[in-house]
DNA sequence: TCTTTACGTCAGTCATGTTGACATATATCG
DNA sequence: CGATATATGTCAACATGACTGACGTAAAGA
């Protein structure tokens, strides 16, 4: 049967394969956030918690505007999570020293315990996934996900030039 | 500057290639659920209206438990939105022809009509990022999203064969 | 017949998003 | 200096979509 050349239609195979790539980024992502989730749970925290922690911990001193203009939220939201987080020692704010409105963000040591222990998870998942999959695939999957992204963010994601691999 | 070599230290990258998966997978999903969630507003609907069709599209006739394998959600929240769905007309249940308890699931014409032009932008999303990136990267795609996706739904997207491409 | 399965429902709770209005401190511009 | 804009915060009300727990019905299967 492997030998037999079926007629192929290629407006077929088009569309299969771009919801192939939906469902990919669909169970991608539900699988990705399952297990922080859960150890979120445990601290009676939710996944908003997890990507201020997350960015904040990228990000060191970044102020709160930064993190609604990545986030996408209103400001109200993320009040809610941030102010959580800083109550109970997880972020500290500080105020700019060049404008002394803003309050720039930092994670505690708590904070970046915490960080550690949810990301981890993710990062072993991603390790996995380009180790079996290789460096070539890992620079497609790169290219296709730029791609997936609003060109506005996708200068967050600098060119590796020569120095790199 | 080009030319100088850096002093590079192999563990940075890796976290840096790692983290930079991460935020790629973050922003790709934000985006992505963006413009849909503006059209299913309109209709007073949200993403997980958007799921539910989506998959019942895909797989006409499914059942229930099969909805809620893939959606990994309780039957509670199912209910709800699939309630609202079948109701205002845009899914069908009939009963199972072998196991008389189940309720196959169907989108109408009207549900057909709304899951194209929801996921009609996600297509086209992939699309450009597919042409942009080129066959091989959106091979490494497929192979580095499978290894994040757990092993167990990996059978959902078979292999292609000599007949694909 | 008994048990399990597929599906549904009621009730309550929580996390996370929204809009709208208002407040304060600081920066910036004319 | 005074007016205006910006960065941030806060209060209130609301919607969505998740959850748990309990209970119910019809059909399948041992």
């Amino acid at each position: 049967m492997t030998d037999v050349k079926t007629p192929i239609n290629p407006l077929f195979l088009r569309e299969e394969e771009l919801r192939q790539g939906i469902e990919l980024l669909f169970f991608a992502y539900r699988d990705f956030t399952a297990e922080p989730d859960a150890i979120l749970a445990e601290y009676g925290y939710g996944r908003a918690h997890h990507r201020v922690i997350y960015f904040v911990g990228r990000n060191p001193g970044m102020t709160v505007s930064d993190l609604l203009t990545i986030l996408r939220i209103t400001k109200q939201s993320l009040s809610r999570v941030l102010g959580q987080l800083v109550e109970e020692g997880f972020i500290t704010q500080r105020p700019g020293t060049v404008d002394r409105r803003q309050r720039l963000l930092e994670l505690t040591e708590k904070g970046t315990e915490l960080e550690r222990q949810l990301t981890e998870r993710q990062r072993a998942r991603f390790a996995a996934a380009y180790r079996d999959a290789g460096a070539e695939a890992v620079e497609g999957f790169r290219k296709v996900m730029l791609g997936l992204i609003d060109e506005a963010d996708r200068p967050r994601f600098p060119q590796r030039g020569p120095g790199w691999r």
